[in-house]
DNA sequence: GCAAATTTTTTAAATGACCATTTAAAAATT
DNA sequence: AATTTTTAAATGGTCATTTAAAAAATTTGC
């Protein structure tokens, strides 16, 4: 009982084309049909899968959450050591399938609308938390008390920094030299801890 | 012979309105009326004194380069060193009167516009330019060629992060924790270049 | 000084677009 | 035949900008 496949490719494809549509026009500017012809189909057809523009843009929103999650997970998963584990959180967020021109593009777009848009703040705030989580627990073993906090802001902020830089580019992004810095930078700070 | 003293007035009156109003609405949705209103002045006399609605916001954008230029330079006058130097310009992007929530909110909401609007996006190129030029002048003396361009661009980004955070944010924001946190992380990337 | 004349400033109302959402009906699928 | 999916067209609302006229300020001729 395949029930209602169709729904779910639908789902797939409008979020998709909110992807796209939104790093063409920007998260405010872009207009339902924008959305609708980049997926070829109606501007109707969106509000009977999603009720509305605002939960569409959640919705898509919460797909980019989940792309993150992910690639976090995975690299998570073959981290044996406190340094790898920190490692796999930063290349994460500079995997090859996250660090484009659209994603950190979108990603920036729902970032700066989180503080007019409570559903989106919520998912920004959840999201935020969890690397934090995660960075706290890894450099637990690496760095001293006094200086954790310092260096894990640091590092959280110079992430950050780089998707905003990135989302600015219109060259195409190279993400193995940006895991390959962002590295350098993590080694950097913990090394002047010893 | 103050001539049209007038018209310098209300574009500094405009110019604030539009500050307050994009970081209470946000830059793409804030309407012409919502400005006039925190102005107390019509809608119609915001396009007598700027044309359009985008000449506005590029007028106001340049305000706040102008202002980020001014902090930056009040610092460089003082400092003797380039270490002293450097973190001039670290301080002058956390000094009291650009670290608030509604300055770091509305750099936000220009920054994640720029890349749909030709004009704002040239102003925030011109600034990103400059504060790279200072920083790397300033590294030249404090740090060896082949980690230079590296712990310039994570100070940059991390600065960048700095503000992008500090716009989520509606809790009040301390200044001077900003740039004692900021002036720590500097040091600690420098200190492990002996 | 001072009152018409002129210029600058201001706004209410009109204009013309644009857009999210709804509706009602058609098309496709089950 | 019933249900699900799709969309063209209608609806109602919002908004930037223009227009036309009024109000304020300034200049000018005396």
């Amino acid at each position: 009982m395949g029930r209602t496949r169709i729904r779910d490719i639908r789902h797939e494809e409008l979020i998709n084309a909110t992807i796209t549509a939104v790093h063409k026009r920007g998260y405010a500017v872009v207009t339902m049909a924008e959305i609708a012809a980049e997926a070829g189909a109606s501007a109707a057809s969106i509000n009977y899968y999603f009720g509305s523009k605002e939960k569409l843009m959640e919705a898509t929103m919460r797909r980019l959450l989940t792309l993150l999650k992910q690639a976090m997970l995975e690299r998570y998963a073959t981290a044996k050591t406190p340094h790898e584990r920190l490692m796999a959180v930063i290349d994460a967020n500079f995997s090859d399938r996250l660090f484009t021109n659209e994603q950190c593009s979108i990603w920036m777009q729902f970032w700066a609308n989180a503080p007019y848009a409570e559903s989106l703040q919520r998912l920004h705030r959840i999201n935020r938390a969890r690397v934090t989580a995660h960075f706290r627990a890894e450099l637990r073993a690496l760095v001293s008390d006094d200086r954790r906090e310092t260096l894990r802001e640091a590092l959280q902020c110079y992430m950050d920094g780089v998707w905003l830089e990135a989302a600015q580019s219109d060259a195409p992004l190279n993400p193995a030299q940006a895991r390959k810095e962002a590295r350098e930078v993590a080694d950097l700070m913990l090394k002047s801890e010893s």
